[in-house]
DNA sequence: GATGATTTGTACGTATGTATA
DNA sequence: ATATACATACGTACAAATCAT
């Protein structure tokens, strides 16, 4: 199995939440046109230079990327896989749509998901990576004690790739990260305030302590609360996204 | 291509004049040739006719479906994207291949996601849905009765599809099915003993009760133990497949 | 290791279906 | 409602990369 490591990446400014290819092995492939096109439209519509419902014409993107339209079908086949782009036959592709409803139903999964993640983690990972997931805690704390948001910002989805990394499934990893990333449009780019930041900070303390310690009920439970956390801080920093209920 | 009336297509059955939709993702193109070749392909993989690691050149199943190298491109993409196949840049595709960590990871996350349905199912089903969930299950019993094992896995599918609907998240049920899909390869085809239908008929028996008195926990303990119940006997049927630990 | 055959990646032209005036 | 415009779906040709020999 692979213990993916944090070492990135090929590119300077990585969309939050986006890895290379699937992790069964194979670690291409920036030699096609279409994925390197996959790659730079899933930044822009995360960082929402392409916002929902936006339209995504064939032609003008192949000439916006210098390619014909072969590759950038292809890109957008990807995209759509992916979550990102909706495809509607001989009708022009769209940046997914902003509904609160399906909004509701990823964090709700997410936060299962990474709830089973963490359980796993701490009976699955190793001594290694539970030092790691240590070490990777105490720099976030340097982070936020240094007032560095985006600092911050990438630490933490680094902590919980590792988390994902030591339940030993890498279908369960592969999941969380697409889910991740479909929800990476909705998390605002920067939107954690210092006061958010300082209340998860100390939630992911509790969580290391728990995955180190074993106990996995106890790390699934606080695992799922601080993602809902996450949810409710989101939900409430306008965005126009009100809870469902 | 028109369709040429000499039908000398050298192969059996693929109607032109072809079945309706896939269950699952509507989301996507109606009637376009890329779809219709997912479709066809989909089924000869999981009915094993094409085997894991079968090579899938991109020209020859064009010839098979009286298409060009285009829409067969599109379709691959797909199928890759649903786990089918795996593509290499500038490789011959192929149906994915046979690895037995991975059947174990998928069968895990399976039954943490089909748990995760049933509780969901178990506070959030309408009535309407769980009487239908009981007619199912009494329909499924006759089917055993009769020793109709046929139509036993046709009613199996929709009970499970069921229960993922009942959840009311429609993601968790696009996740549920894709993973159900990506599994259908090593379910085998007809490897039900009526020895295991009928045991399975009675986990569903408790797992619908436990739905319908709105056990939600309870309701998900036994789902998951009806999965795992189901992974271990298929595990032992041969397939060459072992379990991991 | 180099070479050749095969296959994928890309470009572009045509046809068909969708959406809009 | 009919017609027109326009974007995608598909076909085909060429270039580049892979793998066998």
């Amino acid at each position: 199995m692979r213990p993916s490591e944090g070492e990135e990446a090929s590119h300077g400014s990585l969309p939050p939440g986006f890895v290379d290819r699937d992790p069964s092995g194979d670690l291409l492939s920036r030699t096609t046109l279409a994925d390197t096109i996959v790659y730079a439209l899933t930044e822009e519509i995360v960082a929402k230079r392409l916002p929902p419902d936006a339209p995504l014409d064939e032609a003008r993107l192949g000439e916006r990327f210098g390619a014909s339209r072969t590759p950038v079908r292809e890109a957008l086949r990807q995209l759509a896989a992916s979550g990102l782009v909706v495809l509607r036959a001989h009708s022009t592709p769209r940046v997914a749509p902003l509904d609160h409803d399906r909004i509701h139903d990823l964090f709700d999964v997410m936060a299962e998901l990474e709830a089973l993640c963490a359980m796993r983690a701490a009976t699955a990972m190793s001594a290694v990576q539970r030092a790691e997931l240590e070490s990777l805690h105490e720099t976030l704390g340097g982070s936020m004690r240094a007032g560095d948001q985006a600092g911050y910002r990438a630490g933490n989805v680094a902590f919980h790739q590792l988390i994902y990394a030591g339940s030993r499934n890498a279908y369960l990893q592969e999941l969380a990260l697409g889910t991740r990333s479909r929800l990476a449009p909705y998390r605002g780019a920067q939107l954690e305030s210092s006061a958010r930041i300082a209340a998860s900070h100390a939630e992911h303390g509790a969580i290391v302590s728990a995955i180190v310690r074993g106990e996995s009920v106890q790390a699934g439970a606080l695992m799922r609360q601080h993602l809902l956390a996450t949810r409710d801080a989101l939900l409430k920093l306008g965005h126009g996204l009100m809870p469902r209920l």
